[in-house]
DNA sequence: AGCACGCCGACT
DNA sequence: GTCGGCGTGCTC
């Protein structure tokens, strides 16, 4: 099959000796080496082979000699095994191979996130990769001269005229849109009427069309527009900081970057933190550029991750959108990323391989020698530092589109102007959102919290219904029945009785979730079309596409919704968003706390006053002094970040300074508490390196294991990868534990 | 990750 | 006496 133009490494010889390394998507720490049979002699790095492996057979990619790493991460040469020792490959697969540049990237996360390479290499080939090309199919078409003995009935009439006006199509095709049977092909096929032929299936993704529909400019976009352009003219590695309020065109921006893209013929990779944007994203792309992109997440079908995987490998995918996964497709001429909501914390991936999508699409962007742009309303300090040590080049978006203005954010004093006893909402909130409707306007209220109540309490005994499993309450859904744990999935009836004191109607919920201040709303605006956004009220992307549209057509008053709100949806007659809680990120001493909290409720306040109509934005506060709500008021985000800076600096937390986290997690307590005490005593001893801990994770038990937390902090010129591996070979956990290691942990629970 | 080998409890 | 539990260790 014809396979992409092979790259200079491609072409490099395998050894004297026959010896290759094959990567398996197994667990080990590097690839294995085999030998190349005299008939394979011609396989290069990169190819897809069969090997065995014990007593089965394994398939693998064949990998390149000499990883192209930065010393400080390469990990340590395995020991040689002798020539005489090793097997043959058995076979090579007829598929394209894995690009040169996504092998070296594979080996770029596993070393700098300390995964072993085969972990990585799988999210690389999860993508049904490896199964078999589909089958060219048959089609007919007339033949060039028809045979001077053939008998034309008016069925075989009706085909040959059908066959003959398009494409050649399938045999079964052509009968039902001849109208006839499927002896009647057959009968001309046989008579040497009709052709066979084989029918190269059309490209799966239609080319976007970057002269489409350009968008009119206005304000700087033009400027910013054509600075972004000129990054991808440059045809090399840069990065770029995209800062626009929400409503100033960022997406129309970027796009123009990916126009200037696809008019260089290359492809660009946009990356979204959540799958359920791709819908409203894919519909503004198309109306862009007339086609839609490819998109990547992790349960698209079988079928469509493999016939989208060949795309993205053969280029007929020119623009792909998609979550972090996306990031390991084997793109072969990448002339762009993107990262949109750069500061969302969903970019980081923390089960299996633990890795920032949007760090590694740095990483990515350089090895491809591609520019990269990061997007964000509210950029995290990460990205702001690199900015002002001048790694990154920053634009900025200053007004928002058309005349509507940024919302006027209020903090509404909780202490003294409480909601009745039992209730949540404050009389001057509930005021604005009568006025809201009143005046034929929208009004959301957000609370980040799922469920009816975050605690059941027994009233009598006090008791705390707790999860089994974790170190974590039960959350009731009172619209389910359940009392759930939102950290296992484990959950149970709502009992009627206390099962500590067997107290009967004792237990009280405390808090309130997104259901019960829909009970509330309920109450309050008996009249009010209510409409609820939660990720478990909404079964997909679908789904919330649809719920956003009802929105827009005016069909729902009062929109009350989690998190999933905060994204950037249109919703061009919402006048008043109501923040429930302005307080509840700001707990659990989380190094980003703060900056998370602005970041968000800068993000659902944005939801508020596109159109023509100011937007109102309502915060309920029990510390409306506190920074954050004064950065949110005033809407001086850079003078808040400053501040945050100023606190991260002196101490060397990020961005000025690294971390590392290793979680120690056991069955048994003991077996937890011991590995992480040995890790404690073998901890590293070295110039601006510090080890916080040995200490009981915040969620002490997770699923059932006990956990325990260490974190490393480094000065940010040290890596830590070597420190870590060294650490790690010192300490052999207790049976039963588990090490995880977390490299620029986001999460500290 | 599999899949063996290996050393201790209840069965035909 | 054997079947089988899953703990430990190896796979080029």
């Amino acid at each position: 099959m014809p396979h992409r133009n092979p790259t200079q490494t491609d072409l490099l010889p395998p050894a004297p000796d026959g010896r290759v390394r094959v990567m398996l998507t197994l667990p080990f720490a590097g690839p294995l080496d085999y030998l190349l049979p005299p008939r394979l002699a011609d396989a290069r790095p990169g190819d897809i082979v069969t090997v065995p492996l014990g007593r089965r057979t394994e398939t693998g990619v064949i990998w390149d000699a000499a990883p192209n790493l930065p010393p400080e991460f390469r990990p340590p040469p395995p020991k040689e095994v002798a020539t005489s020792r090793l097997k043959p490959v058995v076979a090579r697969l007829d598929l394209p191979p894995l690009p040169a540049q996504l092998r070296q990237f594979v080996d770029w996360v596993a070393a700098y996130t300390l995964s072993p390479p085969g972990m990585v290499l799988a999210m690389a080939l999860r993508a049904n990769a490896l199964a078999a090309l589909p089958k060219p199919g048959t089609g007919y078409s007339p033949a060039p001269t028809l045979p001077a003995d053939l008998r034309l009935t008016p069925a075989r009439q009706k085909a040959l005229d059908i066959a003959a006006a398009g494409p050649p199509l399938p045999a079964a095709e052509l009968a039902r849109r001849a109208g006839v049977g499927a002896a009647v092909i057959r009968g001309l096929a046989q008579a040497g009427a009709l052709r066979a032929v084989e029918i190269t299936p059309p490209p799966p993704f239609a080319t976007p069309d970057p002269a489409h529909c350009p968008p009119t400019l206005g304000g700087n976009q033009a400027e910013v527009a054509t600075e972004l352009r000129a990054r991808v003219a440059e045809d090399s590695f840069s990065i770029t900081l995209l800062e626009g309020v929400t409503g100033s065109g960022k997406t129309e921006i970027y796009m123009e970057a990916i126009a200037a893209c696809l008019e260089a013929g290359k492809q660009a990779l946009v990356l979204l933190p959540e799958i359920a944007l791709s819908a409203q994203w894919t519909g503004r792309f198309a109306r862009r550029f007339g086609a839609e992109p490819a998109l990547w997440h992790s349960d698209l079908g079988a079928r469509l991750r493999r016939v989208t995987w060949r795309a993205v490998a053969d280029g007929t995918a020119r623009v792909v959108v998609g979550a972090r996964s996306a990031l390991f497709l084997p793109f072969d001429q990448l002339g762009l990323i993107i990262v949109d909501e750069e500061h969302e914390t969903a970019f980081k991936q923390e089960d299996g391989v633990t890795y920032h999508a949007r760090d590694m699409a740095v990483v990515r962007a350089r090895m491809s020698k591609a520019p990269i742009v990061l997007v964000s309303a509210t950029p995290s300090l990460e990205s702001l530092a690199n900015v002002g040590a001048g790694r990154y080049r920053h634009l900025k978006l200053n007004a928002r589109h058309g005349n509507a203005t940024m919302p006027a954010v209020e903090t509404l004093d909780m202490r003294a102007d409480p909601p009745e006893r039992g209730l949540f909402l404050s009389p001057v909130l509930t005021g604005a959102i009568n006025d809201a409707i009143g005046r034929s306007e929208q009004a959301m209220l957000f609370l980040n919290r799922r469920g009816y109540a975050p605690l059941t309490l027994c009233r009598t005994c006090g008791h705390r219904m707790q999860c089994p499993n974790c170190t974590a309450w039960l959350v009731e859904h009172r619209a389910r029945h359940i009392l759930t744990c939102h950290h296992c999935g484990y959950d149970e009836p709502i009992p009627q009785t206390c099962p500590k004191c067997a107290d009967a109607d004792s237990l009280t919920p405390i808090g309130p979730g997104v259901e019960r201040i829909t009970e509330e709303a309920r109450a309050t605006f008996p009249d009010a079309r209510i409409l609820v956004m939660a990720s478990d009220t909404l079964s997909g992307p679908a789904a919330t596409a649809a719920a956003v549209e009802r929105i827009a057509r005016r069909e729902v008053d009062l929109v009350i919704g989690t998190q999933i709100v905060a994204k950037g949806w249109h919703f061009p007659h919402l006048t008043l968003v109501g923040i429930v809680d302005a307080d509840l990120g700001l707990g659990g001493g989380d190094l980003r706390a703060s900056e998370r909290t602005v970041q968000l409720l800068h993000q659902v306040a944005g939801r508020a006053g596109r159109a023509e109509a100011p937007g109102r934005v309502l915060l309920q506060s029990y510390v409306p002094d506190h920074p954050v709500m004064q950065a949110l008021v005033s809407g001086d985000f850079g003078s808040f970040m400053e501040q945050e800076a100023e606190q991260r600096r002196p101490g060397f937390w990020p961005p000025y300074g690294r971390l590392a986290a290793l979680i120690v997690s056991a069955e048994t307590p003991d077996a937890a508490e011991l590995t992480a005490r040995a890790l404690g005593q073998n901890a590293p001893r070295l110039d601006g390196v510090q080890v916080l801990g040995p200490a009981p994770a915040p969620l002490a038990i997770l699923r059932g294991r006990h956990r325990h937390r260490l974190l490393l902090r480094a000065r940010r010129n040290i890596a830590v990868q070597p420190i870590m591996r060294e650490w790690l070979s010192r300490v052999k956990p207790e049976r039963g534990a588990r090490i995880d290691v977390d490299i620029d942990p986001v999460s500290f629970l």
